[in-house]
DNA sequence: CGTAGTGTTGAATTGAATCAAGTGTCGTGG
DNA sequence: CCACGACACTTGATTCAATTCAACACTACG
């Protein structure tokens, strides 16, 4: 697609953003590439170690073919075997409850890990689905352990990485119990803005690669509140929302919001 | 204090739980204690470890005085150094946000540990306070490290222990995200019952050793909302309350308040 | 014994859910 | 390439659960 093919939306004005000037130009879905020239080396696994050991994780690292759109990594209930590292594409996280309600527990951008809920019990909790065509590495997790065991880099890295995800966590926690739609979807934003600027994308305009009820039941909101609430952060101006094209506008107020108490 | 001092409530019928026939007794706070002979190490890390993995772990443990109630084990932003883990009493854990606003992240009893948040970023992300008179254990997390990469089955165990912490909080998402004030005390009640039972104390009658508003700040609800749950379940036949005390009288109908959709 | 902290209860308010009725968008098959 | 249908999203009216505000009772500790 060239950029003539780029028009401008009539009632946001905002020039729509294509999946190919994001997502996918920056994410190839390449099974052949190494851990040394992935270029999320240096947000994943491999930010700790050395040549040689980046070598020896490249050897227990899978690289299955790309998931599509709707795809399962795993399920809720399966064994634990593997925790996977997006490559490029987006995961969604859910759990059903036995009341069978759904919640969406997290979203994965590439470089980031899945699947560390089934670590204690060998069971995973979630489930987890591709949003859109994404690429994954798998690490088989006995291996992991085994590696970490003669690689004190990877040991304390990996450890870290779960330590990041209990702070992660604890950060929702507090999003979920205390604030109001408007507060999470502008934290939600936020985070996304940082998540996405991490992998050197924009961190002002991205895609939503998720729809408003996974939104919605990851902030515990349901999809009409989800939905006035992007029209009203637009209204006031600290947001451009076109479908899943979101531009942040003004991200102090944004901010702002938040600290509101 | 003698049975005949047991007198029981007119309001309740409830007979008074002392703190002497519960925390107390079960938990010294004795400092000389090693972890072979702490009755908590079929709880804590030593569980997968051989007797003289115990004693290198023991090595690396540090048994500080007693806290007293309301004493700090560290502040929030403070510089990571131990995990810790409660050998009696209880702990809290706590988040002051930018907004001045404050959250309860989470309560410790014996056999849990303490300060996982602070692993990644090397800053504690709580404030963890004494709730009653507790004795605690502090493991360097360096040291801890060390060892686990000699010891195996520490390294796996410490993996499941901050599993099983992902996996927890991602229950409490769930908890706060969609569940009425009703369902989140039901599900709190059957939590701390749990807990209660695995260091073999009464499942179905403790002293609650936090007040209303930290239940409150860590389910997301007021402190008049706290009380109004309390009393609609007490009403309804499903639990007994006199300030601290808690009877569960009908677990199977508070599990069916969390179940119903 | 008094005071600060904790807990309860009631009335009014409000933010988000629910219910309801649409419009918009995308992918598929004709 | 267009038409159709399914799904996604928006907007409005109403309801409801929990908060807020307010007053008061209990308890525990110095």
């Amino acid at each position: 697609m060239s950029s003539a093919d780029i028009t401008s939306n009539s009632q946001t004005g905002m020039i729509p953003l294509q999946a190919t000037a994001t997502n996918r130009e920056l994410c190839p879905h390449n099974a052949k590439i190494s851990c040394a020239s992935c270029r999320l080396n240096k947000l994943c696994l491999p930010i700790a170690l050395d040549n040689s050991e980046i070598h020896q994780l490249d050897n227990i690292v899978k690289r299955n073919r790309p998931y599509k759109k709707g795809d399962h990594l795993y399920r809720q209930d399966d064994a634990f075997e593997s925790v996977y590292v997006v490559r490029s594409g987006s995961i969604k996280s859910y759990i059903l409850s036995d009341s069978g309600k759904r919640r969406v527990t997290g979203f994965f951008l590439p470089g980031e890990i899945i699947g560390m809920d089934g670590i204690a019990s060998k069971i995973y909790a979630n489930s987890t689905m591709a949003l859109e065509h994404s690429s994954i590495c798998e690490i088989p997790f006995t291996q992991l352990e085994r590696l970490s065991q003669q690689l004190p880099n990877l040991q304390h890295h990996f450890f870290a990485i779960m330590g990041n995800e209990i702070a992660k966590d604890q950060k929702i926690h507090t999003l979920l119990s205390s604030y109001t739609a408007e507060q999470r979807t502008a934290s939600f934003l936020l985070g996304l803005s940082t998540r996405y600027g991490r992998i050197s994308l924009s961190p002002t305009r991205f895609l939503l690669p998720m729809i408003r009820i996974d939104i919605g039941e990851y902030l515990g909101l349901t999809v009409e509140t989800m939905s006035r609430v992007f029209t009203a952060l637009q209204r006031k101006g600290l947001i451009a929302v076109n479908n899943r094209e979101i531009e942040l506008l003004d991200i102090e107020a944004l901010r702002g919001i938040i600290a509101a108490s």
